[in-house]
DNA sequence: TTGCTATTTGAACGGTTGTTCAGTTAGCCT
DNA sequence: AGGCTAACTGAACAACCGTTCAAATAGCAA
């Protein structure tokens, strides 16, 4: 047997990325075989190297988009126009809590497996991931300027925010408690206190 | 060559999980084999099994050793009275920081490795830290009950605080810009606000 | 029908994996 | 001095690793 009755280059390929994607969030990139992965993709091992030229880079244009993806999304929803300050923070909030629930599996590998990327690989994607807390960075700092917020510190409320809302990804199941909604609107007010209590640091018990 | 000059069992089971701890966060359980692991203990991969049945169990008892660590040291700071159950949460907030920033590899393994963990395994790390965050969250209650606080959840506040501060280990440096007594006034500042805020959900924009 | 190219197989490469175990030595007890 | 045990070696096991490549087939163009 060699090439299979209605095979496709194209279809092969993105295959291969979601079962990569799915394999390696599950069980981490190391963990994972070349042949575990061309199983799942229907296909023998050495098939795979038609369309990545090796395992190494596979993770990584795996997390590049991913990281891409990110930045695209919020530029899209940020291009609509806010109000205020303080709008653009909610939209923020409900856009990375959605993004991010969508995506359980890249974000995962997106954080977990920077230690397998090699020097390079690894810088480029640090650089996207910075890019982004710099954006939020920014708008935290207008709605100190201009928007009544009352910071602490914006660096570290950007990081802040960021990880407390990942975190959702951590614990969320379809079939729990809360709606997607309604855990939006939980954060928006935990994001509002948070932005909204600065300047007692001083003064402090 | 058999038995090596010097050689002591109690000390070097110790050595093989300091050892095991640091490679594991750096590199991965699954990407370290037990080769590399001996060879930084000083001896040869046999010799490991006299003090870990298997690979596996060694990830466990790192994880677990760990969990029981934070427990216990956070029953005896809590065993200081506190004046409030702000004052309470502040306490957390250093402790949690300090003690994470003390033990950074076994705080990246108790959270990436879980999926490298047996069923029953990973159950019993799992319900440990539920015990953590219970802690927090009962904390936080009593704040809402008689503290003044105004909780947007108890429960995912207690997510998103712990979310929050665990981000720390990952972008703290010890020659950055920040000193830990600085990052935990912050973190306090942030804290404080998120826990004052609650009760606007219905009402926001 | 022939020829070309895209697609895949299946075997092979050298190397590594976790784990076991018979044999060897160090240090202590008698 | 002899014996016992704790500590360790070094070789071996079968299995698996990422990657390469000649050979084979599918589908399409001429």
């Amino acid at each position: 047997m060699a090439r299979k009755s209605g095979s496709d280059g194209k279809k092969t390929a993105q295959v291969l990325r979601v079962v990569a994607q799915r394999l390696f969030a599950q069980y981490g990139y190391a963990a994972v075989s070349m042949r575990q992965i061309a199983a799942e993709v229907g296909v023998q091992a050495g098939a795979l190297y038609l369309y990545t030229p090796d395992k190494q880079t596979l993770l990584f244009q795996i997390m590049d988009q991913h990281m891409d993806d990110l930045l695209a999304a919020w530029r899209l929803e940020s291009a609509t126009p806010a109000a205020s300050p303080m709008e653009r923070i909610e939209q923020f909030v409900r856009f990375h809590i959605r993004f991010h629930l969508d995506r359980v599996d890249a974000v995962f590998i997106a954080y977990m497996e920077l230690r397998n990327l090699a020097q390079d690989n690894f810088e480029k994607i640090e650089s996207k991931r910075r890019q982004y807390e710099d954006l939020l960075q920014q708008t935290l700092e207008e709605g100190r300027n201009s928007g009544g917020f009352n910071l602490c510190d914006s660096k570290l409320s950007a990081y802040a925010i960021i990880a407390m809302l990942t975190g959702v990804t951590t614990w969320y199941r379809g079939d729990g408690r809360l709606s997607v909604d309604k855990i939006e609107e939980i954060y928006l007010c935990m994001v509002r206190g948070l932005v909204s209590q600065g300047g007692k640091i001083k003064t402090q018990s």
